[in-house]
DNA sequence: TTGAATGCAAAGCTTTTGCAATTCA
DNA sequence: TGAATTGCAAAAGCTTTGCATTCAA
């Protein structure tokens, strides 16, 4: 997304080789810090695992990318999706991300109702079985 | 709570001291493992953290605690509220955390019209400033 | 050229595992 | 007594830090 890049040099930041095959290597599938490495390193890339941190922080930080963490995982990674924001479901078997997108005007306007709290963010999550794992005997 | 230890013995499980204990410290405030141990120590009691680890487990396994975990940080831990299920505000500044209730039927019913996805469990929080860091300048 | 970014090594946390010793029922 | 539970030591993950080197602008 050439827009991204514009962000970061506007920022004054640079776009180095590292920065632009980590961008290259996110989708908007959540992914983990070792899944990305391992994702570049089948690219032929070998990129630290410090400077993935580094610039998943980086990223993090100018809204390009969006850090979610599952029940008792690590965290993960993906590209902030402009207007479509949304969350996940967690299939507890297989583990597999499906994305579902909520209203979720009238959950802000619940918390401005009963509290003062200024919500910056909010993080919503479903774990339970997808479908396929719910035909399955186990 | 006199409801949990039966819970336990019921499921032929032991009561020990320390499942005892570490349930007398518990609260409704998630706390995370390391202020468990700090709290029983304070108690005057030595519970190594792998005990507390595998009791936690085992007493979210019998759903008499509930795990939590907020963005980028560890596992935090609470005594389950019964039939008052809530969710949590977050402060990015001082993270203090409070505690709010949600009529979430709207949400489930969400997902069940657009997915197949058999919901067991979901997580929902809040991150932003809490009133008193709001008033502050930093 | 030069400050930003990278790579490497090491450390810091949190959480898990294996196993011998202990303890509740 | 005997299986469940504990404690200890060690390992396994994930994430961060410090510092010398490299590199984009």
């Amino acid at each position: 997304m050439i827009k991204n890049l514009r962000i970061i040099q506007k920022k004054g930041s640079r776009l180095t080789s590292q920065r632009r095959k980590i961008l290259e290597t996110l989708t908007h599938y959540p992914q983990s810090v070792r899944e990305i490495k391992t994702s570049l390193k089948r690219k032929g890339i070998n990129t630290d695992k410090t400077t993935i941190y580094r610039n998943l922080d980086f990223l993090t930080g100018l809204n390009i990318v969006d850090r979610t963490q599952f029940k008792g995982k690590g965290a993960r990674y993906e590209l902030v999706d402009g207007d479509n924001h949304h969350h996940h479901l967690v299939c507890d078997n297989c583990n597999e991300v499906s994305d579902i997108s909520m209203d979720e005007k009238s959950l802000l306007k619940n918390v401005a109702q009963k509290t003062k709290f200024a919500v910056k963010s909010h993080s919503l999550e479903f774990y339970g079985l997808c479908v396929n794992c719910q035909t399955k005997d186990a």
